[in-house]
DNA sequence: ATTACATATAGATAATTATCTATGTGAGGC
DNA sequence: GCCTCACATAGATAATTATCTATATGTAAT
């Protein structure tokens, strides 16, 4: 993973929306209906905080029908935390 | 750590000059002159940038005399990655 | 005490980002 | 086909953030 990577994925949740997003996602895959009504925030708000979050790769998106439900990529996640733990 | 906490580590990263900064912490101790010198920025703006990193914690700046060297805080930093790992 | 150096702070401005309203798209159901 | 529902996209705007110049602070040397 490469820095600018890395960057991406800080700046994905470098929002209070979006930390809570990946946070709630941590308990189990939802979608997108059921995350925004958790937040004070309309649904296109919600749909771009979305794309941020899965455009990183932190997060997975699958449609399923009308819906799509949203899922923590644990790949990404755990290549996320070498940044942090290698010297 | 709360998630208030997260999110103010993960804005300090939220910036290219502040990553490689932080990445460039791992390898050791340096002062901000010589941080500077990797920049294209003002001294000013490094400042700037110093401060959001310590004011998080991921950063510690040492005072010796004319000088301030900055290290990474490897508590915070291992704390950080719980937020990635836990479940 | 004056000067030089390292860093911080203040204030202004440009760039970026989060948010909204309005509208588009695409999948089912009737 | 037409309507409804779930979500995405476009465009505008407000809020936030990064950057600069100018200046202040504090330390050490002469």
């Amino acid at each position: 993973m490469s820095e600018e990577v890395y960057l991406a994925t800080f700046k994905a949740l470098s929002d209070p929306v979006r930390v809570r997003i990946f946070d709630m996602l941590k308990s189990g895959k939802r979608c997108a209906c059921k995350i925004l009504e958790e937040f004070a925030i309309t649904q296109p708000t919600l749909s771009y905080h979305m794309k941020l979050l899965t455009d990183c790769q932190l997060v997975i998106a699958e449609k399923c029908g009308k819906w799509t439900h949203y899922s923590i990529n644990w790949e990404t996640t755990k290549a996320v935390t070498k940044f942090f733990l290698e010297i």
